[in-house]
DNA sequence: CGCCAACTGTCGGTAGACCGACAGTTGGCC
DNA sequence: GGCCAACTGTCGGTCTACCGACAGTTGGCG
């Protein structure tokens, strides 16, 4: 099942972007042999913690939750959007997935497979290259996300996530727990920030949502300079 | 001024290693020409934040400190020890240095250079995954250690970081400030912390200076499982 | 249309950590 | 050998977040 080039145009455009290296349609065409297209519904999973890791992923379209554990007692790592890579610390080092990766709305990704990828990254460097920036790219941001959720409070979290998670109707879709759990926070501390910001005027809280009413005062409080 | 290939054994030892790719004589020699060893004294900078990236560095000996903000302000991120590489997220994306690297002991390094590296990674592919396999490898133990952080005690906290950062005399030489700064919280807080795991026997505290006098209670004390 | 599981909202008690302040100690340097 | 800056040790007050408990609300599903 051969596709055009012009499928990977997403790919070009996001993956580990440089002004200095760009794609030629011959990569991205060894690209396209290299795996195949996903499509997931909600609440499938892409890999499960613990399985051995054949495949990583690139996400076209859709929003994949990242968390390690038991559903249960699992807490959320992380939830991702589209041009980000999966699965591939793991894949390359040839280890079992160290989490588990569930889709929360209809999903699309290309699926690489180790065995067709490994030695396409050998022969084009020029790929390597780029996923070794897009992979760094994601280290500095999760540096970043880091210092940037220590030492504030958990009122200032909440903001700060619900820039992250904020769609284009202004809206959060997120149960409290959740959020919680993405934020290592109780849900009782979460319920009261936001309760806090919706007597201050930024948010309005309904079920499983939150609607942002004041986007500028909500980034003066999570502090992004 | 031409070294042998020799002097490069421990990169190709430690450096993103993999069972799968193995760097020949041919690469090393290709890596020596692309930089130079560098040796710093103690409280020399490797880089400052906020400079241009012109290089990346990967230490054979000694330790460096990597902090952001003003010398006194600014908080430690991470101490790294040989095999670690410096740097390489700013140069690769063409932005300045986003932390400080500060030498804390008598350290020496391979300094490459951006202009030299970059046409060598595309050039050598077998190099290029190796840098992106330690790279993520690096990601990796990031977000294991922001996890490993979150919701544990300061005593907790103090007693992980104290199996990081022992020498081979089981001794910590760090001040009770800097070891707060490392991990996000108040100095007296730590220093409460080490008067208890002093009191329960496991540690001595001296000027500068933490004596582990039991190594297994203070590896179950912070939970590594 | 009614049940039920999941979710929100709230309260009081408790624990861990922060902050400012200050006295005592160490070790390098002139 | 003495000075001084850096460091350790300790106290009390305060704040933030956690925890268990429980009542009220929502929305999906039979």
């Amino acid at each position: 099942m051969q596709r055009p080039e012009q499928q990977f145009a997403w790919l070009a455009r996001d993956f580990g972007r440089t002004d200095y290296l760009p794609l030629s349609p011959a990569d991205l065409d060894a690209l396209s042999r290299a795996g195949e297209f996903v499509e997931k519904y909600p609440g499938t999973h892409l890999f499960k913690q613990g399985e051995r890791s054949q495949h990583a992923y690139v996400i076209e379209r859709g929003r994949v939750e990242l968390y390690r554990g038991s559903r249960d007692a699992g807490r959320i790592v992380h939830r991702v959007g589209s041009g980000t890579v999966l699965g591939d610390i793991a894949m390359f080092s040839n280890e079992p997935y160290r989490s588990s990766a569930k889709a929360i709305e209809p999903t699309a990704a290309f699926r690489f497979d180790r065995d067709k990828l490994l030695p396409l990254l050998v022969q084009r460097p020029v790929i390597t290259l780029r996923w070794l920036i897009a992979g760094l790219d994601q280290l500095e941001a999760t540096q970043r996300r880091v210092l940037g959720l220590m030492h504030r409070t958990v009122k200032q979290q909440v903001a700060e996530v619900l820039l992250d998670e904020i769609d284009d109707r202004s809206e959060v879709h997120l149960s409290q727990a959740s959020l919680a759990s993405l934020l290592g926070a109780s849900r009782q501390t979460v319920n009261e920030a936001l309760g806090e910001l919706s007597s201050d005027g930024l948010t309005e809280t309904g079920y499983r949502l939150i609607r942002v009413l004041d986007h500028p005062k909500l980034e003066e409080l999570a502090g992004r300079t």
